[in-house]
DNA sequence: TTGACAAATGACCGAGTAGTCATTATTATA
DNA sequence: TATAATAATGACTACTCGGTCATTTGTCAA
């Protein structure tokens, strides 16, 4: 299991420098220091490694906002908290959103395109979700707009930490974009996305549903992962209470707050959040 | 030189298709009914062939918004005109777009990431340019972010039309563009990006400055593409005009006029409209 | 020390790549 | 019509790719 996280973590680095079809398999096999073979252990293809990637880095891109918008941050800073942590996770992550936002691999594989956008829709329902909390009805007829506006902000000043190292004031970032996004939501008369609108450019990708038995092959699947540990407990507690749940909805919320510090199980805290519907 | 021109087109539609490594050139001639040899009649190398793409579809979009930027519309309509002409070139051009503003084959290929990349600075100053026009010195400190907010927003809604053929209202979408920038341009306070930051991300592209001999080279390369017309005989002119001027400037901009509107004379126009300052 | 099992290796395969060049077809000229 | 000049061809080369598998290496319990 950690042999596929090194693959995945210097896969990542090439992609990011070459693009995914200029990078061989020979070519990440040597930045691991193993052999062609052991590669094919790892993963059946090198599409399959792709797949997994994507979950593995684009998890904790969508985990880290939605947990942001649903903090308990006043109604004042959360925009502002908002954009901190999202350039926090691009400057940490440049490398991930250099190949997943940008590279277009994406055109052939349609099974590769549609886990992206399934990741991007679950982004633009947190953003949604932020703009209900903090504008509730008066911005109803114009609240896919804002979440655009939103969305092209992140798009157009992610470039200076995407292809650029110089070293940006995050606090003051966050503060102007917050501005700008207050001023919008407070202002704009004339909308132009609608919910139908929305409703047509997701659908091909369709939505997945969180089943029981799904939730907890995910869940036994983050449990091999871990070694002994306080999180490692929390999950098989928490996997129990997905069959029948015996426990009070804030022993949950605490086990679920245990394990959501660990980077490697945002995902799967995220995940059974929204199945105990937090 | 027609031929060139075949090669482009049908390359841009596989890139689009497929992307740039994935796209073979043996699949290119295919689609274009030639030989493999005949290819490498038109082009050295692959790698050549992008290379001239970049400058044969970007030159229409950044001319065409330079064009709109500098012309005669009102104040109050500026703006609407400036994102109606941006997204009619967008759904017009929306495999151009697919391929060069999704597509980084250009992480490897330094040579060809620079090319993009002034292209973009030039839309950047043409932003910058209406932006003076219409709100003047008030703007100065946040102009910049002003530009950023507006590359955003083109990015963010150019999804619309890269991604699924729903038909859109272009008007309407305009208008709600243009209302939102207006409102951004008059109650922004805090600046983010600023004249050195911009110094700072542009700075590895060195400007391409136009010489003279450059842009003889560049008219004399446009007019072997074009038969006998009133295009070609203004282009004859203009390039005598460069050397030493003797006609008055009415007299070169109804030259310039006449080549611009052309659409594979509109990269030559603009750059000659940029050398006798106009 | 032995032997059984699993993990890791890298030479190898067929497919497909970019690019070449001797040959052939087409056009222009005399 | 004959000849020179140019355009176009596609079999060919040398190479890289993703993926396989017989073989070697390492790790245990007995």
């Amino acid at each position: 299991m950690l042999k596929k996280q090194l693959i995945m973590e210097k896969a990542l680095e090439l992609f990011s420098e070459q693009g995914f079809e200029a990078t061989s398999v020979q070519q990440i096999t040597e930045r691991c220091g193993i052999s062609k073979g052991a590669f094919y252990l790892s993963f059946k293809t090198k599409d399959e490694l792709v797949l997994s990637m994507v979950d593995y880095f684009l998890q904790q891109f969508i985990a880290d906002i939605d947990h942001v918008v649903r903090s308990s941050f006043a109604k004042e800073v959360l925009l502002v908290e908002f954009y901190k942590s999202i350039f926090q996770a691009f400057k940490k992550h440049s490398a991930t959103a250099r190949v997943f936002f940008n590279e277009k691999v994406f055109a052939k594989k349609k099974e590769l395109f549609n886990k992206v956008n399934a990741y991007e829709i679950d982004m633009s329902k947190s953003i949604i979700y932020m703009l209900e909390q903090l504008y509730g009805e008066a911005l109803q007829k114009n609240k896919y707009d804002v979440m655009y506006c939103i969305k092209g902000f992140m798009k157009s000043y992610a470039q200076l930490f995407i292809f650029s190292n110089i070293p940006l004031d995050l606090d003051q970032l966050a503060k102007s974009l917050a501005e700008k996004t207050d001023i919008i939501a407070r202002h704009t008369t004339i909308p132009f996305i609608t919910e139908e609108l929305i409703q047509l450019v997701n659908k091909p990708c369709e939505q997945e549903i969180i089943t029981k038995e799904s939730l907890i092959h995910l869940i036994e699947q983050t449990i091999e992962m871990l070694e002994e540990s306080i999180e490692r407990e929390s999950l098989e507690l928490l996997k129990a209470q997905v069959g029948h749940t015996t426990y009070s909805r804030p022993i949950i919320k605490g086990l679920i707050e245990n394990i959501r510090l660990r980077q490697d199980c945002q995902w799967v805290a995220y995940v059974i959040n929204k199945y105990f519907k937090f």
